[in-house]
RNA sequence: GCGGGCGUGAUGGAAUGGUAGACAUAUCGGACUUAAAAUCCGAAGGCCCUAGGCCGUGUGGGUUCGAGUCCCACCGCCCGCACCA
């Protein structure tokens, strides 16, 4: 009997599934179709574990939906646009094409052991032209249809390299590659009109039952609706009014002052005529939108001399500040303060030294406001002590309520709703991605492209010796006829940004090499997508442009209306993590630490003084044993080899620990940190393949935790798998070996088996991979202790073959040949649980006396209710504590348990 | 600050309100072997010397015949958003 060898296997049966075609998908035939998609990966060069666990979950839904009777879509392509091709070509010289379609190569070459059932026939990258093409052209439908737009806006401006940033790569205020200061700067861009759906995507999530409820409210807060007051504030001057937007127009009566943004019109105009305040708000503007720069900015205001009157009362007076915490893309730019109520207002307030008004809404206490400020609950009922509107207790809510009726009735005022969600900026001023298709011309301005020109090619004759667009260098790419006259003209050198890639290739995979964006019969097909996989990193930025995508491209007639929500359920899968090892060399501290609080605050104070000595080790360069209290330590492999000690001698290893001579070497676990390249503790798809199969890695990255979870990678945990793929393999060779008479025994087994039919199928529809591998190994030990008669033993390890079979593809084809099962494994019908064999003839039922187990009893599994109180009372431990009183009450829960209160 | 999630053995984790700790890792013991590896068998939440029993799912309360699971409060950790008016 030969023993199991992965390589052998796996080759032998990619290959056989090649021959058959069987993943190949086709629109025709009458079985329901299934399209299971994982996010598509930008091609690094490397695939990482975190990309294995994530087309293993795929392959798991794509094989088993094949085995269910389904027509199944299962596609792969590249997210090839992005700045890191183009950081390549300024790092290392190169072409940024030659660079992605090398790194593709090779991540596909990495991919293909892994033994995915994927349609490779639909492959395509997003820097194809054939794919940014069709991208251009609903560009261009998307202009006609208005949903594209131009527009001035402010952006991260990086001076060095000469294009603007996103707010992510922007870290303290300055470039993330070139580390200079980022500008606020205007610039004309393009933009979609996602805020015009923005009702729309926001209620239409309550549609996407099949979604995680946390990606749903990530995306439901980022739309951000609010509901709130509009209204004027009358100038003293005379000049026009100052429009403000409050969600608490309950609180007017606190107003301190209004304030504007350092953008706001007012503020522009007051800038150009007075050199203080155009110092002002250039210091506003310093330092970037970005998350960092907003945090630790100061409030700054600048009380401009502008009064206003409240609406309330013409008498009452109110400062116009310029503030720098009023952002003008949100609402009108422009609030009015109320400081009692708004903890914000109120640091302006105390800074300014501005009027702190009364309270005017009071909870249980009434201690006034000094530097916490009070705000209204919404839903609880408070007291009013004063309220323009008449209200002297009423929730947050209806005060608003209230209030705008007034304000509306009063003729003052409107009440609005506002989103958060902004519209989205697509020019990018770099070259490495989809140009945008639309031409300048002297005469006739901005002009789209005709479609019949496109695609709009990249050029390939370009350096990146210079910083900035090379597309804006280039002696003649830009040179063109202007679609609409014909005079000579030039071309957009901004792209589109990478998210505009992949907010619609899940559409193009039901139709890959159409001349059109897509093929509508395809589309009404394949779509939706019935499974989407991928990281939560991806819940709004991507999922949201997606949706958008959709329903643009429904409007522009590439997608069926069916498709308008394109992701029928989504699924957020957990990283994979593993151990970094971090080391200070050559101190003087005593022994060998590990992790835990002590272990972490003795290294910062060594850190202290040798700040530049610590480095990452890689997991072989350690050695990692449990210490004689229980954790977890990890000393230098190369130390304890010195010593002559062997890796599994743990006496050893604690007696080094322990030994006051062998200081000097300091190794920190920190679990489950995120693999990093920086860190050391990245795990190599690769290596594992090739020193255990796919089967094995794909086995480990299901087994250890739920899948939303992280995952730690562990060499023992891997090991582990692949002894008991091992140890399948030799189970199953015994039984097809064997020829041993049915017996009494087979009953049992095959009872085991439909059980396990049962959970692992729940299991693999629900998610719980974790849990239907838990179920394998049960089921395995099982059969392998089994007695039974070889026949029924054969079955049970045809069914298991098949069980196992989404998770580890290739050793079940083996096995199922081994066993003599008719064709591919990968289309044999998936088992089916004989629902009799479920219930055992006589189950055990527990017996409880006041909710505690006590006994249990054995009864048929029909026994009425009477019968099985009848037996437990007379169990022993029931007679004791009755000791000849009777029962207060019998609770039996059939097949379940029994509860007697005494 | 706002919103959400999670706390179960040494570890990853199981458990439609119904026998807590399945399954796995690590650990320990045994068998086989000249030996090692591989394999197989077994032990194992804590405490009470044992029989038997008591305690036990972050803490404190509550609902229930019965709570890891539901409700309330608190503690701790994690994630998302954020000068959004």
């Amino acid at each position: 009997m030969s023993r199991y060898s992965a390589t052998e296997i796996e080759a032998k049966w990619q290959e056989a599934w090649d021959k058959a075609g069987i993943f190949t998908a086709t629109r025709h035939g009458d079985k329901p179709k299934y399209y299971v998609l994982e996010m598509f990966p930008y091609p690094s060069g490397r695939i990482h574990m975190g990309h294995v666990r994530n087309y293993t979950m795929g392959d798991v839904i794509a094989r088993h939906k094949l085995a269910t009777g389904h027509n199944v879509l299962h596609p792969m392509g590249w997210d090839a646009f992005g700045m890191p091709a183009e950081n390549a070509a300024m790092a290392i010289g190169g072409h940024p094409k030659e660079w992605t379609y090398g790194n593709i190569a090779d991540m596909r070459g990495q991919m293909k052991p892994l033994g995915l059932s994927i349609d490779w026939s639909r492959e395509f990258a997003t820097c194809d032209p054939e794919y940014y093409g069709q991208q251009q052209a609903l560009f261009l439908d998307m202009l006609d249809a208005g949903l594209v737009y131009r527009k001035n806006a402010v952006v991260n401006w990086d001076p060095v390299d000469m294009t603007v940033l996103a707010n992510e790569q922007v870290e303290n205020g300055r470039g993330w590659r070139s580390g200079a200061l980022v500008e606020r700067r205007e610039l004309t861009q393009w933009f979609f009109k996602i805020s015009s759906m923005s009702e729309e995507l926001l209620s239409a999530l309550d549609t996407l039952e099949n979604w995680p409820a946390k990606v749903r409210l990530m995306q439901e807060n980022w739309i951000g609706k609010s509901r709130g007051l509009q209204f004027s504030f009358e100038r003293t001057d005379g000049a026009e009014p100052i429009t403000v937007y409050t969600t608490r127009p309950d609180t007017l009566l606190g107003a301190s002052f209004v304030g504007i943004s350092p953008d706001h019109p007012i503020a522009k105009q007051l800038e150009a005529e007075n050199p203080e305040i155009a110092e002002f708000v250039a210091e506003c503007r310093k330092g970037g939108t970005t998350e960092e720069a907003i945090e630790t900015a100061e409030k700054l205001g600048y009380d401009t001399g502008i009064r206003v009157k409240h609406p309330l009362d013409p008498n009452w007076e109110l400062p116009v500040w310029i503030a720098n915490f009023i952002l003008m893309d949100y609402g009108t730019g422009a609030i009015f303060a109320c400081p009692a109520h708004d903890q914000r207002d109120l640091d302006f307030c105390r800074k300014y030294d501005l009027p702190v008004v009364d309270t005017f809404f009071a909870l249980d206490d009434d201690t006034p406001v000094d530097k916490i400020a009070f705000v209204p609950p919404k839903t609880e009922k408070v007291r009013w002590v004063n309220h323009f509107a008449g209200l002297t207790e009423a929730t947050g809510d209806e005060a608003i309520d209230t209030t705008v009726d007034f304000a509306e009735k009063a003729g003052w005022g409107e009440g609005v709703t506002k989103y958060r969600l902004r519209d989205w900026g697509l020019s990018r001023q770099r070259y490495w991605g989809c140009p945008i298709p639309v031409v300048h011309c002297d005469s006739c301005g901005v002009v789209p492209e005709k479609k019949e020109n496109l695609p709009i090619r990249l050029p390939d004759d370009v350096s990146f010796d210079k910083p900035g667009n090379p597309l804006d260098r280039h002696p003649t790419w830009r040179a063109c006829a202007c679609p609409s006259c014909g005079a000579a003209a030039k071309r957009e050198t901004d792209t589109m940004d990478t998210f505009v890639d992949s907010s619609w290739y899940f559409a193009r995979f039901t139709a890959p090499h159409a001349e059109t964006p897509t093929d509508l019969a395809e589309a009404e097909y394949w779509m939706n997508v019935d499974q989407y996989i991928g990281g939560i990193e991806h819940a709004i930025l991507h999922l949201l442009y997606s949706r958008f995508f959709a329903r643009a491209m429904q409007i522009t007639g590439h997608l069926p209306k069916k498709a308008i929500e394109p992701f029928d359920a989504l699924f957020t899968q957990g990283m994979v993590t593993h151990a970094i090892y971090e080391f200070v060399e050559g101190l003087d501290a005593p022994g060998v630490q590990g992790s835990g609080p002590e272990a972490d605050e003795e290294l910062a104070e060594v850190m202290k003084t040798n700040p530049t000595r610590a480095k990452y080790l890689y997991p072989e360069e350690v050695i990692e044993f449990v210490e004689m209290t229980g954790e977890k330590r990890a000393v230098l492999r190369s130390a304890a080899e010195k010593l002559g000690i062997n890796a599994t001698d743990s006496v050893a290893l604690n007696n080094l620990w322990l030994d006051e001579d062998a200081r000097g070497q300091m190794v920190k676990i920190i679990p489950s940190a995120k693999m990093s390249k920086s860190k050391n503790n990245v795990v190599d798809p690769v290596n594992i393949i090739s020193a255990f199969g796919a089967d094995t890695a794909r086995w480990f990255v299901l087994s250890d935790s739920p899948p939303e979870r992280d995952v730690e990678w562990t060499a023992a945990g891997a090991e582990a798998a692949h002894k008991h793929l091992s140890r399948v393999y030799r189970v199953a060779s015994e039984i097809s070996a064997s020829d041993n008479p049915a017996n009494d025994e087979d009953e049992a087994l095959l009872r085991e088996m439909h059980k396990t039919i049962h959970d692992v199928t729940v299991g693999v529809e629900s998610f719980g991979f974790n849990a239907s591998i838990a179920k394998l190994y049960a089921f395995t030990n099982t059969l392998a202790k089994s007695k039974a008669g070889t026949t029924a033993k054969r079955q049970a390890a045809r069914k298991l073959a098949q069980l196992m079979s989404p998770m580890t593809p290739h050793l079940s084809e083996e096995l199922w040949q081994l066993l003599g099962g008719e064709g591919l494994i990968a289309t044999a019908p998936w088992p089916v649980a004989d629902a009799a064999m479920l219930v055992d003839d006589t189950v055990t039922l527990p017996i409880q006396i006041n909710g505690k187990r006590r006994a249990e009893i054995s009864v048929a599994k029909d026994m009425d209710k009477a019968e099985v109180e009848k037996v437990a009372l007379s169990t022993e431990a029931v007679q004791k504590a009755l000791d000849g009183a009777t029962p207060k009450k019998v609770i039996v829960v059939p097949g379940r348990i029994v509860n007697v209160v005494v």
